[in-house]
RNA sequence: GGCCCCGUCGUCUAGCCCGGUCCAGGACGCCAGGUUCUCAUCCUGGUAACAGGGGUUCAAAUCCCCUCGGGGUCACCA
């Protein structure tokens, strides 16, 4: 039988890591069978229910490449694929647990609830509802329903047995029955609370598993519960440990970032996230760590899920992005770093009409790009630039540390263009050929630029007499990307006046 | 506190099911060295763990029991 699976946010906040693990999971043990991958939107709690959350909970997924076969907004089978467009589905449910008895009318009111409770804790005792409602009269409860008296429902949940099921992740778990209680299913008729929406959707949605998070555990056995009483079959559950902080708590906010959108400002590529939410917990049982999306979707196997929680590492997470940068195509890569060399002002976008020819006909949006000091910048200077610090940046933003003084005036004195005891005279002997041998070159290209210092350079026994005074000169930096490329993809006009400016502070 | 779950280097993990090949392998981090004009990359080496205690066995990280530790959950949230 074909496996479906779901997602099932509910849209109280942005996507975070530990659920984006789980939605990862989820696309994965689907892909790898060709199963169904279903998003569906958790939206019972329309107080916390924000329209904003559920696009971004959207965006990040999108973004993460974790497509789903169905969802909101996707056609289906099986939708809505929001809760709160299900009511009725729901309240036929609850009707039917109500006339078979599996379920109730509470009358009790919350502070009464709270007064119990309390007991129940003073006494050492877990709290749990006392069933009190269970024992009114059949004409009293529909006296009081007439009198329009405010009530929830409750599930019958009798201290006898107990609830087994057989996790994918961790095996048997058997909850006793009297721990339970008589939970609330719904707040009224149209009201209905998570366990029996997730119990009903899972079903009606087809299901064949359900693959959560551990905080989930301890609702599967109300869940159970509710299948039985609604006489469906049993759905296979697995549930995943948590994502942890440093200090072994669940990761939440209080730690830092946890919103997928947060990882994506920092500058992480989503298929780095990807490949390193799928180590937390999962290992292809040999040595290999990097992976892409399409290779997890074969290598991928929920028995290799470990049971144990797994902190969450930033520096394993920076240098996994790292491998992924270094294996990016430069041109996407470029498009990324504009984003960030623009917002530090680096770079400014220049957008102009673009006619065609009028044969053509058409006319289209035009980008071009100015430096920090006015000057014109490709956009294959900037795929030049990527090439260039692919290996040099964990992260996105970091180029504009590293790469800065392509586009802003720079300033070098004579202690940054020395080299160990070089003289001034020696330094400016150094530039003066430089600039010969970058006026003389016939075609600038990279080959040729490298070619033509490099001759230079060999014919110093110590090759840095030449090169560390070009490249200090050419970046105004201790620390930089060699001379050769820089000089390259300045261009020209940029090398040479930048070497021409050096030798008038010597 | 009740219930449930978990426990291999600081961290992510392999090994555990099917005891010996494990005085425990890989990766991140950190430290040292090499390559390089510099930095980064890259390469080499080092650092560091079977939570503890009992069993079972010729032999235990691996099987059993107990203890300890950590986490999750106990809503008219999801």
């Amino acid at each position: 039988m074909k496996k479906r699976v779901r997602f099932a946010p509910s849209p109280t906040g942005f996507l975070h890591v530990g659920s984006a693990k789980i939605a990862l999971i989820n696309y994965l043990f689907a892909s790898k069978s060709g199963g169904d991958f279903v998003l569906r939107i958790e939206d019972t709690d329309i107080e916390r229910s924000k329209q904003e959350y559920e696009e971004s909970i959207l965006e990040s997924l999108d973004w993460l490449g974790l497509e789903y076969d169905e969802g909101p907004d996707k056609k289906g089978n099986f939708g809505p694929y929001r809760q709160s467009k299900r009511l009725e589905i729901y309240e036929k449910y609850i009707k039917k647990l109500i006339e078979t008895g599996a379920a109730y009318p509470c009358f009790c009111s919350e502070e009464e609830l709270k007064k119990e409770k309390e007991k129940c804790v003073e006494k050492g005792e877990a709290p749990k509802y006392s069933g009190k409602c269970r024992k009114i009269s059949d004409q009293k409860r529909r006296e009081k329903l007439k009198k329009g008296d405010d009530y929830v429902i409750r599930m019958k949940v009798d201290d006898e047995g107990e609830i087994k099921f057989e996790d994918m992740i961790r095996g048997e778990v058997v909850f006793d029955k009297k721990e339970i209680g008589d939970f609330v299913l719904a707040k009224n008729k149209k009201k209905p609370l998570y366990n029996l929406a997730c119990a009903i959707d899972d079903h009606e949605m087809k299901m064949s598993h359900v693959i959560r998070g551990e905080d989930h555990i301890s609702n599967t056995p109300k869940q159970i519960l509710i299948q039985k009483a609604l006489g469906f079959d049993q759905v296979k559950y697995g549930h995943l440990p948590l994502i942890l902080a440093s200090d072994k708590s669940k990761l939440s906010k209080r730690h830092g970032a946890v919103a997928v959108s947060e990882y994506k400002k920092q500058g992480f590529l989503p298929e780095a996230l990807v490949n390193f939410l799928v180590l937390l917990g999962w290992s292809p049982g040999d040595d290999r760590e990097f992976f892409t999306i399409e290779e997890l979707k074969k290598e991928f196997s929920i028995d290799r899920c470990k049971k144990s929680g797994a902190v969450f590492n930033k520096k394993k997470l920076e240098y996994i992005n790292s491998l992924h940068i270094k294996e990016a195509r430069p041109e996407r890569l470029a498009k990324l770093l504009v984003t960030y060399l623009i917002q530090e002002d680096l770079l400014n976008p220049k957008q102009s009409l673009e006619e065609y020819p009028p044969a053509m006909g058409a006319k289209g949006l035009k980008t071009s790009y100015k430096t920090k000091d006015g000057r014109d910048f490709s956009f294959d200077q900037i795929i030049g630039i990527a090439k260039e610090h692919q290996d040099r940046i964990k992260t996105l933003p970091e180029i504009t540390e590293v790469a800065d003084y392509f586009f802003e005036t720079i300033e070098a004195d004579f202690s940054l263009l020395q080299w160990k005891d070089m003289t001034e005279d020696e330094v400016a002997d150094c530039i003066d050929k430089s600039i010969n041998i970058l006026s003389d070159i016939k075609t600038w290209d990279k080959k040729q630029v490298s070619k033509s210092l490099l001759e230079k350079a060999n014919e110093y026994g110590d090759r840095g007499r030449f090169l560390w005074p070009l490249r200090a000169a050419l970046t105004g930096r201790k620390n930089s990307a060699g001379p050769f490329e820089v000089a390259y993809l300045l261009g020209r006009g940029e090398a040479i006046k930048r070497l021409k400016q050096a030798k008038e502070i010597l």
